[in-house]
DNA sequence: TTACCTGCAAACTGTTTGCCGCTGT
DNA sequence: ACAGCGGCAAACAGTTTGCAGGTAA
């Protein structure tokens, strides 16, 4: 079922404004805030109001298309959800991120569910520490 | 080195303030907001302002008695860097906070330094999922 | 036609900052 | 005495909301 339908289906149609979210998260490879989006956009559609991205992305979320994941910081990022999917590493110290497979996660989820009965979404908040190169230059 | 040394080593002095943040933090027994703080103070001394506070906790913070974690929303949750022997689970259905030995979270730290090099501190924000409760609930 | 959706402006929350007089040491 | 510190008010960033007119189906 196209993305058409199922808007539809929910009661919801498919604008201008909604294709362009889709379109810039789709350009868009990672993470981005909602205001990257709506910064994109409005370089060619200067009439879009950023509150119409965060009203589309809350949405599309709804629909399963999109999901948010918390940084460091009090900016929600944004990314199709049928991208891969991968957990986050964000250095506290100069603020590099990197990306590290879901499966590294998996072993800390299943126990998470079997001796807690809790289902981890691991992807969802990035992994604050001390990236290699900060702990080398820190340690010399 | 007691605290009031210590804060006076950094050039620091000791106040009321800094004494009522500090015991504030103690009397919670776990992650409280800075505005939880806030109005647990001004209950008593209402002439002590919430920008007070946040200053405090981030002085308090450089010199390592106490530490943030981020929960899902966008507050910054607050506790004395000594009580910090817990990962956090919280519900994204129900909210619910549980508390795990930070013990189960080490096998994921230590293949994060093995292979990546990076130092990660998983107490640092909360793990978000579906909780025992939500899952039953839902899966029946 | 009729919900749903949008732009606009304004509100809101959590937090930070500038100013300036006060206070710990 | 003299930094550091606190109160106050205002700024700030990210996000949400109320409204009234616009638009998909």
């Amino acid at each position: 079922m196209g993305i058409d339908e199922r808007l539809h289906a929910s009661g919801m149609r498919m604008t201008v404004q909604r294709r362009l979210v889709l379109e810039a998260l789709q350009r868009a490879r990672h993470h981005v805030t909602a205001d990257d989006i709506a910064t994109r956009i409005r370089a060619r559609h200067p009439q879009i109001d950023p509150s119409t991205v965060y009203r589309n992305l809350e949405a599309l979320e709804e629909l399963g298309y999109v999901t948010h994941t918390h940084f460091d910081d009090r900016v929600t990022r944004w990314h199709r959800a049928e991208a891969e999917r991968h957990g986050h590493l964000v250095c506290r110290s100069c603020g590099a991120e990197q990306e590290v497979p879901i499966g590294l996660l998996e072993p800390l989820a299943r126990r998470l569910r079997e001796e807690h009965g809790f289902r981890a979404d691991l992807a969802h908040s990035a992994i604050v520490g001390i990236c290699k190169d900060c702990s080398t230059v820190s340690s010399e």
